[in-house]
DNA sequence: CCGAACATGTAAGCCGTTACATGATTTA
DNA sequence: TAAATCATGTAACGGCTTACATGTTCGG
C-alpha cells in the first residue's frame, strides 16, 4: 500500500494535476515505484474522497485539468504511515526463477534475452550516475542527503544487476552436460 | 506469472504434494519469490487442469494427501516459457518510498524500525551464508554453479540493503533544521 | 474413539495491469 | 471547425493476501 503515500509526498513537494504527477512518476518514482496514469487517477479519487487531498474541481471532471493539493489531514496521514512500524521488503524476482529452472532443465534461457536485461540495467545505471553528477555533486542537507541516498540505493540494485547478468551470461555459454 | 513456473521446476527437482511444496517454498524459494500454501494449491490445481503435472487423485480431495509429477507437456511448457523474452525487472520497494516521504516531511521515520530491518536483513544474510557453506563449497558443475548463482544473487541484495540501513540510520540521527 | 495436527481447499477483497472510452483543448 | 492531442476516467481481469472451512490421519 506505497502508492497513496508515494502521491501525497509528490503533491507535498509540489501540487499538481493527475497528468503532471502520471509524468513525475515515470521520470522519478517509477524507479524504485512504477505506477501508470490509470491507478495514480484511481488513488487520487480515493485520496480526495478521503479527505486527504483537494483539487476543488466536480467529481467527473473528465478532460478538464485538475489542481490537487495536499489537505493537513493528508500530511498527518503521511506522518503517521511513516511511523508506523513497517516490514522488511522481501526479495521477488522473475530473473532468479529463471535461472532455477535453467538449471532444473538444461539450455533454454538465450544469451540474447539476457543481454538485453544487461543493456537495460546499463542504461539505467548510465541515467543514474548522471542524475547523480548533475544534482548531487556539492555538498548537502538533510533532505538532500536522504534523496542522494535513495539514488545511490537505486544505483548499487543495478550494479548487483549488472553483475549477476554478467556472471549468468558466463555461466549459460558453458556446455549442459557433465 | 512466474508463480506457476516456480512450481513447475519444483517438481521437476522433485515430485511433491501441495504441502511439501510449499514447506520447501518457505525454505528455498521463498527467498525470491514467496507464496502461501492456499496460492500453490490455486496454481497446481490450474495447472493439473491444463495437463502440465499430474496427481492421480479426484477433484475435491480434500485432506487426503496428493502426490503431483510433472507431464512432458509441463516441461514442454516449462521450456517454452524459460525461451521467451522476458523483462528486466523494475526495483520496486517500499522503503524508498519511505525515505522519500520522510526527505519531503522531516522527521517520522524512527531508528528503532530501521533496526529492524537491518537485523533482518543481517540475519538473512547470515542464513544464505550458511548454506553457501554448507552445499556450495566443493568445485561445480553448470546446475549447481546456476544455483550458486542464485544464492550469490541473494547475498548481494541483502548486503546491499544492509549499507542502505546503515546509511539511513545516520542520516535520520542528523537534526532536521539546517 | 476422540482431539490435535495435518492436508487441502473456498471466498472476499485489494492492488495493479491492460484495453478502452469520453470530455476538453489546441492547432492547422 | 475538424482533427489531433491532452487530461481524465471506466471496465474487466488476474495475482496475491487474509481469513476461514472441510476432510483425513495420527497419537493417546
Amino acid at each position: 500500500m506505497s502508492l497513496p503515500h508515494a502521491l501525497l509526498s509528490a503533491l507535498i513537494e509540489k501540487p499538481s494535476s493527475g497528468s503532471e504527477l502520471a509524468e513525475r512518476f515515470d521520470r522519478l518514482i517509477a524507479n524504485y515505484w512504477h505506477a501508470p496514469h490509470q491507478q495514480i487517477y484511481k488513488e487520487l479519487g480515493k485520496l480526495e474522497a478521503a479527505g486527504l487531498i483537494e483539487s476543488g474541481a466536480p467529481q467527473d471532471g473528465r478532460g478538464r485539468k485538475r489542481a490537487y493539493k495536499v489537505l493537513p489531514a493528508g500530511k498527518k496521514e503521511l506522518k503517521r504511515w511513516l511511523a508506523e512500524p513497517s516490514e522488511p521488503q522481501a526479495l521477488r524476482d522473475e530473473f532468479m526463477v529463471r535461472l532455477r529452472a535453467e538449471a532444473a532443465l538444461g539450455t533454454s534461457i538465450t544469451a540474447k534475452d539476457v543481454k538485453r536485461h544487461l543493456q537495460a540495467h546499463e542504461q539505467k545505471l548510465k541515467f543514474f550516475r548522471e542524475m547523480e553528477r548533475t544534482e548531487f555533486s556539492c555538498i548537502e542537507g538533510r533532505e538532500m542527503a536522504l534523496r542522494h541516498l535513495i539514488l545511490k540505493a537505486g544505483i548499487g540494485y543495478e550494479e548487483l544487476w549488472l553483475s549477476i547478468c554478467n556472471s549468468a551470461l558466463e555461466l549459460l555459454a558453458k556446455p549442459t552436460a557433465e
